[in-house]
DNA sequence: GGGCGGCGGGCATACGTATTCACGTGACAT
DNA sequence: ATGTCACGTGAATACGTATGCCCGCCGCCC
């Protein structure tokens, strides 16, 4: 049997199509009386409005589309687990907002920035991804010509193209540092790269910097050094660090997962955590709290930081004006920086 | 100004607007040079096809719908890890396949089941989670009779309704608990609830009893305690056992959450994992690698696992037959579990 | 040289909904 | 009794694409 269409349920009801219509989306013109004709025969045929026919006609589709830009990193099975949690609430906010959610993993290199609005899939899209600003401009650029709405999650500076939501990076990098100052920490080690290729890295190196400084310390470079966001990459990077023989009681890690690669690396070096050097991380991933000992770490809220992207990206779609947005972090103290 | 419509093509490549239709979309009876003048058009104005009208017209959304439930726990923000690696993969062949991928997070008790191929908002759906059959077997019949396309991730056994995709939940049991046999353990303890309710933890256990057949033994209840899929399912369970003195120098946990929560509760009673107790969970989270001793695990292979779900998918979707399959898993030997 | 076949492309139309406009009916006031 | 108005509904149409059908033209063969 063919699928229902308005007419069926126009005919059912004995009324027309556009009654059915309005009836459906709830026009106030419709008597309450052919309302409930409409909806009971709706309920009977197991009618549901076709969304394509619904999008096509009101020039909408009530979707959102949520890209993703790999990491550097080859190994496509290794998604950035932050954002992996932050993709639930993303999803659960646009259910409760009453949009569809459409997923989409990107190369850098695609040329993605004309294909989710211009082929009307989307209503607006959510980029979401580390990465240098500077790669992103012209196409972001090219997004704000052709009036794409869009929210980008990052690190939110003045002067840039398009609305930003991120998390207060920096003062999180300062938290942290204060946090091991506190505990008498004096050597503090940096493991992240922070070059501007890594907004974020950069923001929270610049937190640590600041905590320093109103320590009367300065950022010294032989206690850097680079690693991308990776366990891997945090293991190599605290092994560099040993290997040069700088002195060290204490390592920030601009994410969670270089501090357990750090970890490992301390452990391997018969440095204890935390009594020789207290660790702290960023993001608080479920990881965090099971490592052992466990970490201590910045936390990032990912619901809320999805809540907020699908409400600005909302609020733009509506054509209102709306702001960058810095969400708070909060330091968890655990076991790995216990003094 | 107005985005361009196929109208607007026809015009600028001096064609009427169903041959724009059919060069884009590769028809052998449009000629080379047509193509390409269409091709030319549609690139300088930057014209898209409106997927709206498209896929109205051609009754087909190409799109696929993952729909998500829940796990039991109300905290929203923890969603299966592995399936969130599946997810990756999933998105992956869905863009290599042409389709793009629709996202939706369930409570058990909502009527998804009619919400997403009813309203043409996709051409098949993939349920993922854990989850009772019996439970589920009304939505899957109504999902049958109204001839929407899905496959399901699970536990497949015969006489089920629908295609099932799933790992060798028993196999894996199996290999698990003759790896622990192997290295010398006789009480070996399993953790996890294996009731129908969760069906892959049933047969993880089966392959645990069958081992323990092989070996001459049979599976006592006292070495047995109920657990879902958390770390601190985990923990309550070790603790269980640890509690009722029953002996065991070795665990097989259901899932790597609920044996890293036992590899605390054990940490926390002073039984050292592996000298006292051998641990071994099943899944390969990120995290079992990173615990320490390094979790001794089952693994299922999350990207090999999203493409079989899709590609099944757009099988059934094509109208051809399919079976269910059972994917391969692999015992991955670390510390946990060393001799 | 005329008929025929095939290829390339135009005409018309359908997909199912939402919206604009117009119309009929009753109530109420003049 | 007639004009006005509001309210509820139907008729017509547009959204942009894909496709069945038909037609014209060119080349080829007898």
């Amino acid at each position: 049997m063919r699928r229902p269409t308005s007419f069926d349920i126009a005919a059912l009801a004995g009324v027309s199509q556009p009654t059915v219509s309005r009836a459906l989306s709830g026009n106030a013109s419709v008597s309450e009386a052919t309302r409930l004709r409409v909806f009971e025969a709706a309920e009977t045929l197991n009618y549901k409005v076709d969304k394509n026919a619904s999008n096509l006609r009101r020039q909408a589709s009530k979707t959102l589309a949520l890209l993703f830009f790999e990491d550097p990193t080859p190994d496509d099975s290794s998604i950035n687990p932050f954002y992996l949690s932050m993709l639930g609430s993303i999803t659960r906010t646009c259910a409760l907002r009453g949009y569809d959610l459409l997923i989409s993993f990107q190369q850098l290199s695609g040329n993605w920035h004309v294909d989710y609005e211009d082929s009307r899939k989307a209503d607006g899209i959510i980029l979401l991804g580390y990465g240098d600003y500077l790669l992103y401009r012209p196409r972001l650029e090219q997004l704000l010509e052709q009036g794409t709405h869009f929210v980008r999650w990052g690190s939110a500076q003045a002067g840039q193209l398009g609305t930003t939501i991120g998390s207060d990076n920096a003062q999180g990098g300062l938290d942290a540092v204060r946090h091991l100052l506190a505990q008498g920490r004096r050597r503090i080690a940096f493991l992240g790269t922070a070059s501007a290729q890594y907004p974020e890295f950069l923001e929270r190196y610049r937190g640590y910097a600041a905590a320093l400084a109103e320590a009367g310390m300065a950022a010294e470079p032989a206690l850097q050094a680079d690693a991308i966001s990776t366990e891997e990459a945090g293991h190599h990077a605290a092994e560099q660090l040993l290997a040069a023989g700088t002195g060290f009681d204490a390592v920030f890690a601009a994410s969670d997962l270089i501090a357990i690669g750090a970890m490992r690396a301390l452990g391997e070096a018969g440095r204890l955590v935390p009594r020789a050097v207290a660790v702290v991380g960023f993001d608080d991933l479920p990881a965090a709290s099971l490592s052992s000992p466990p970490l201590t770490t910045v936390m990032q809220d990912p619901r809320r930081a999805g809540e907020v992207l699908v409400d600005t990206l909302l609020t733009l779609i509506r054509g209102e004006a709306v702001g960058n947005a810095i969400l708070p972090v909060r330091l968890v103290a655990r076991g790995s920086s216990a003094s």
